[in-house]
DNA sequence: ATCTATTCCTGGCTGC
DNA sequence: TGCAGCCAGGAATAGA
């Protein structure tokens, strides 16, 4: 499931492909790609740049941009091979471009300037500063799990990292409010967490692969997520997992406090 | 205004 | 072995 890491996996792999190349033929091959929305005119036109939003890739033209959604099992591959998945088709001078996703949760968005849905999302997590950080998260009263899910508050958080950077923290996931020395401390290790994910390549646990096709490493690295029923490595007791805003949740109840 | 539940989607896993 | 049923979950949407 592709979170902000893998993401800027894939845009750090397509950038230098794509930059600079011509569209010679795009087709949507599944309706649901667009979600109904017009399909754009991209023949004839040359990818000006390719970075990351959030968990989006934003393909921008001369006439807009494309902004791309892996979902849960999206794909972007390089001259790959065709799978019964594919759902988009990018032919470009010198390369190809296919967007596979067996579950169909990817989406793209086109906007003259970015799309509205990728608009209104947060500040990045890896841009933000400690002291805005603390002030945001003092305006939110909900679970800390909840909060930091949420697109709106920081761009590019999923249930892998989430539950990772709190366990580093010490921080319960359903804790409400934290203490201004929490808050600095959770952001700091946000930031480290995300870093050493992208050095790994990100976290394969199903389906993400980058643009090669080859899978992250960092799932090997992960303390609680996916690892309920095993030993905690801070202090030897048994992770848990519990559903906080309809997410699986792996924590353990020893090391991380409300 | 906030928060929660539902929906989408399908391969893989569990249990009978 | 076969198969029904459930599970994973990001984000839009609807409901409370």
């Amino acid at each position: 499931m592709p979170e902000l890491p893998e993401v800027e996996t894939i845009v750090r792999a397509l950038a230098p492909v794509l930059t600079g190349r011509r569209v010679l033929e795009a087709r949507f091959l599944a309706a649901r790609v667009m979600r109904g929305a017009p399909e754009p005119v991209l023949a004839g036109h040359t990818v000006l740049e390719v970075t990351r939003h959030g968990k989006h890739i934003l393909v921008r033209f001369d006439h807009g941009t494309l902004a791309i959604h892996l979902g849960m099992t999206g794909k972007l591959l390089i001259d790959g091979a065709c799978t019964p998945y594919l759902r988009a088709e990018f032919v470009l001078d010198g390369c190809r471009l296919l967007f596979d996703d067996i579950r169909q949760f990817g989406r793209m968005a086109w906007g003259a300037e970015l799309p509205a849905n990728v608009a209104r999302l947060g500040p990045d997590p890896l841009e933000i500063s400690a002291e805005a950080f603390v002030a945001r998260l003092r305006e939110r009263r909900g679970r800390v799990k909840a909060v930091l899910l949420n697109q709106a508050f920081l761009r590019g958080l999923g249930n892998i990292y989430v539950d990772e950077a709190l366990h580093r923290a010490g921080v319960h996931p359903l804790a409400a409010a934290l203490s201004r020395a929490r808050a600095v401390r959770l952001h700091w290790e946000i930031v480290a967490v995300l870093r050493e994910a992208i050095a790994g390549g990100g976290s394969s646990i199903s389906d993400y692969v980058d643009t090669e096709g080859r899978k992250g490493s960092f799932q090997e690295r992960h303390r609680v997520y996916g690892r309920e029923g095993e030993a905690c490595l801070g202090c030897g007791g048994a992770v848990v997992r519990i559903v906080v805003a309809q997410r699986g949740t792996h924590f353990c109840p020893n090391c991380q406090r409300k």
